[in-house]
DNA sequence: ATGAAAGCGCTAACAT
DNA sequence: ATGTTAGCGCTTTCAT
């Protein structure tokens, strides 16, 4: 605490030097080997302490030919809970494994994807988690097999763990509570099915279409990339069509977001003249008025498997080949739940 | 495109070993030194990129023993827009600069901040784009002081450069507006005075008092760390004293969130028994019924402006000294505004 | 139990 | 214009 200012470039020989024994035994003392005398041990790291020794960690992973120095962490967007929280938990796992998380948003955009993979291999991380975006290349679906992976949100067909969240059921609940308040015009908002994550939501509204003996090849169906704008336009497009429909399931957070306000815009009270579920954890859903019927994931929970899933992987491949398939975890899933709320009430036909 | 898996390994030895040259001519070639003939250099390129080769960054940080391969990204939360839209902003241009970032979250807790500062510089990043944490410790301070940083949101005074959003005035307007209302129980809850920012919004908020001619000291003040749960303890706190506010101005993200929910669940009604003005960029504060008045910030604009500081950092320092204050550039401010909307109006009192 | 020395993959003098 | 050769700071055999 008595010196101050110059914090750097004390090495290891540095170290070494002061005490007088070698640079090797030093590197055994700070991490721990057991073959250095437990009393010299002690020794060794006050000093390197008191020196204000910091390990550099980019010679570390470079002598070490594989090291858990990095992961790199590749979503879409931040700026919304479903990614934003999970960045928040796996940083916390990640950090108190002594892992640092290079962070990389591809907008979606698959070459932007493709050149931030490269540069992640090249920063030789330990591993990847990842929600790859919609149309990603197969260059990068190869990059992905050379080292641990574990998917969340969106799956790319790689042979990789993943988790998501069960959102089929969730879907199929909806449609049954609204069919149940006698609602059959029933229009459903949702990403694409080239997302994976889009094909299980929709999978879930068609099953519960089925299930209420309703029309399902007939129900308006808008499919888009989860934006905001895009929840705009979905509600636009189907509040304008000939038949409106009675109630409206959004399968996205970005898109709820922007139907609920695109709902409000048009003047359409809910849930009288339209019952509305939407997606997501954004805490004004509640804070609306009325309060808005959703689905809701605890993405904590399933960043914190996403996380364990990598840390276990890393674990496992101490040495192992590069692409190999360990043990066939299956793709984990976290719960989806519908909470009912006041925007969602039978069609005014209904009550007449 | 042809043969497939085994994606490593080659490394510049290789290359340089199948075309017959030098690993330093490979070097060069690939770093674009003018030195090296145009079609040799077009030739090695070539080669390289055919044989899949991606320089290992670690060995190229390593060995240029300064390199801007990493910064670091240090905030003490991640899922609130203020954090989100820049770290967001700043990936984007970070990655276009070729640098990686390394994402921390420090949860405003300033051990975790210190040892997640301390693992940074053992990661050699280039620098630093922090937003500090409350009660940041000394030591963190001394380390800051060894490298480019560059602050945002929050100053914690470091000689740094520093973008912050110019919230003081929006503040002082936002009294000025509810007391051209008619309001004279004008309440704050805002966050404490050891962030730069809750100190400036304060200083607005007593101005904005000063000038509309009303008492100052007397009015109803609570300030706390910025969280959803404290905002609405906040607003608990003030409708329950013996004289409640007319008007209430939240000064933070977070808080404004909480604070929003609770006059909600109290039951009090928006403008008719609470003027109501919050901060920050959530998307549903227009969307709340009625809309809310607020303050905001345009933090891509922030966001630019912090990783330009900072990259432009990186060139000046050539292979500069240490902690050496270059040019002072002091701190930017990007405008803070007020919007109204339907959540402000004249207090009850003046209407009846 | 400890030391000497050989790398890890690259860049940068210093030759030629 | 290109090749040779030291390192960068650490870990890790292989000796002792």
């Amino acid at each position: 605490v008595g010196s101050r200012g110059r914090v750097r470039k004390v090495g290891i020989v540095d170290v070494a030097g002061d005490l007088g024994v070698s640079t090797a035994t030093v590197s055994r003392a700070l991490n721990g080997s057991p073959a250095v005398r437990p009393e010299l041990a002690q020794r060794i790291r006050e000093h390197a302490e008191a020196r204000g020794y910091v390990a550099n960690r980019l010679a570390r992973a470079l002598s070490a030919n594989v090291s858990r120095a990095f992961v790199g962490f590749v979503i879409p967007y931040v700026d919304t809970p479903a990614y934003s929280a999970v960045a928040t938990e796996c940083a916390r796992l990640l950090s108190a494994d002594g892992t640092q998380m290079i962070l990389t948003i591809t907008e979606n955009d698959p070459e932007r994807e493709l050149q931030q993979l490269k540069e992640l291999v090249a920063s030789r991380v330990a591993g990847l988690i990842i929600s790859p975006s919609t149309h990603i290349l197969e260059q990068s679906k190869q990059l992905l097999s050379s080292l641990p992976v574990v998917e969340f949100h969106r799956a790319c067909g790689i042979d990789a763990p993943g988790v998501f969240s069960a959102d089929e059921q969730a879907m199929t609940e909806s449609v049954l509570h609204l069919a149940a308040l006698g609602h059959t015009e029933i229009a459903y908002l949702g990403t694409p099915e080239q997302l994976s994550n889009g094909a299980l939501r929709l999978r879930g509204i068609r099953r519960g279409m089925g299930l209420a003996g309703l029309d399902v090849d007939g129900m308006p169906i808008r499919l888009f990339e989860p934006t905001r704008r895009n929840g705009q336009r979905g509600v636009t497009e189907l509040l304008a069509s000939p038949r409106p429909p009675t109630a409206l399931i959004v399968g996205g957070g970005a898109l709820s977001i922007g139907a609920a306000q695109a709902v409000r815009e048009a003047g359409c009270r809910i849930p009288d003249e339209l019952s509305l579920v939407v997606y997501g954890d954004s805490s004004w859903f509640a804070l609306s008025d009325p309060p808005l019927s959703r689905i809701s994931v605890s993405y904590e929970d399933l960043a914190r498997r996403a996380a364990r899933l990598l840390i276990s992987r890393l674990d496992d491949r101490p040495t192992a080949g590069a692409a190999g398939a360990a043990e066939p975890t299956g793709p984990q899933f976290v719960t989806a739940e519908l909470h009912l709320a006041g925007s969602t009430g039978p069609p005014a036909s209904a009550r007449g």
